[in-house]
DNA sequence: TCTAGATCACATCATATCTGTGACATAGCT
DNA sequence: AGCTATGTCACAGATATGATGTGATCTAGA
């Protein structure tokens, strides 16, 4: 079965039919470590889902600082969700820390595809839903977590993250020093 | 003296009116190694122009090889002429193989400075031709010369080339695998 | 059949980047 | 005032990635 078939199954169930219409609306890419699938400036009109490889959104302070929004792994969606549903330029950039293979959805194909599969709305709703709660939850562990508590929270909850990218960008998405992080691992 | 007003003065010279007319058309950007400048698919609506860093122009033929059709450095410009002139899906990837600071031109302002300013219709008339020459010398050596002759031909010219980039890439360029380029030299 | 050059496999080298760690600075708490 | 959590700076060693050279073979064309 295919992965994003086996991901929306998850949350609905579908026919061979229905799945394929889905699969009609998506488009596949490759892109490169370093390559960007999103850049500041631009009004992003895709979002994307990751079939093998890893990416980061983040962006700059007026530091020159680099801070982490998300990371992207396997089975995940991303994009910059504030440019592609109001449609304005984005304040971010995302690209790969990998080779990744990605789907894609254009803004107008989703607006389609949810107009026409009643299912795919209760799908999108309910990930919007989950998302929310994940930020939400961030929020709160920014603030009321010292950063020894969010790296074992983050340990805990994506380990292999830990593996996968450099621990400079895990502190750039805690919040912390690179070498602050270093020294939580004690 | 800016570097672009120094290198048009090599072909016409300017007042200082008019090189600052002729900026002023120009946007600058910056860009880090691996970025693209362009990409295939799109319509090309810049001509870039170094400041520093250094690009390939290139594409993959069916076989997945690389080739190399211009490398960029500081002073010269680079786009793909193709799509820039005929406003059709380019071809090929450009993208820099330094961090580079360049200049760039849109289509539509080059138009306006060249109809505005005859000045820039003879430089760019100029560009063309040694252009178009070069080309036809490229193709010359190619059809005629051996693989060390073209490999002593490009160190004669550009020296600094094969102290800047990646001898598999000088390969790429004069159309002979790595391993053949490295026996050359010796 | 000789030659220029390709392809494959591998070893070595160079470079970039990641990572940990000491020394020290600072801001907020108690 | 002094403690704690964290930041910043500097540096060194570890690691990963890519660049380079080179031998062994293979092939197409003069």
């Amino acid at each position: 079965m295919h992965p994003l078939r086996k991901h929306i199954e998850e949350i609905i169930p579908l026919t061979d039919e229905e799945f394929a219409y889905i699969f009609g609306h998506f488009q596949s890419i490759k892109k490169r470590k370093h390559q960007y699938i999103v850049q500041e400036g631009e009004v992003v009109s895709k979002e994307f889902w990751v079939i093998t490889g890893c990416l980061k959104s983040y962006f700059f302070d007026h530091n020159g600082k680099e801070h982490i929004l998300q990371f992207g792994l396997e089975n995940w969606w991303i994009t910059d969700y504030e440019s592609f549903v109001k449609r304005t330029p984005s304040k971010i950039f995302i690209d790969c820390l990998e080779d990744c293979e990605l789907l894609y959805i254009t803004y107008d194909d989703r607006e389609k595809l949810t107009t026409q599969l009643h299912k795919m709305e209760r799908f999108w709703a309910k990930k919007s839903k989950y998302g929310r709660i994940a930020l939400q939850n961030r929020i709160l562990s920014l603030l009321k977590n010292s950063a020894k508590e969010r790296y074992d929270l983050l340990l805990e909850q994506y380990p292999q993250l830990f593996q996968r990218v450099p621990k400079k960008l895990i502190a750039a998405y805690l919040g912390v020093s690179r070498e602050t992080l270093s020294r939580l691992g004690e």
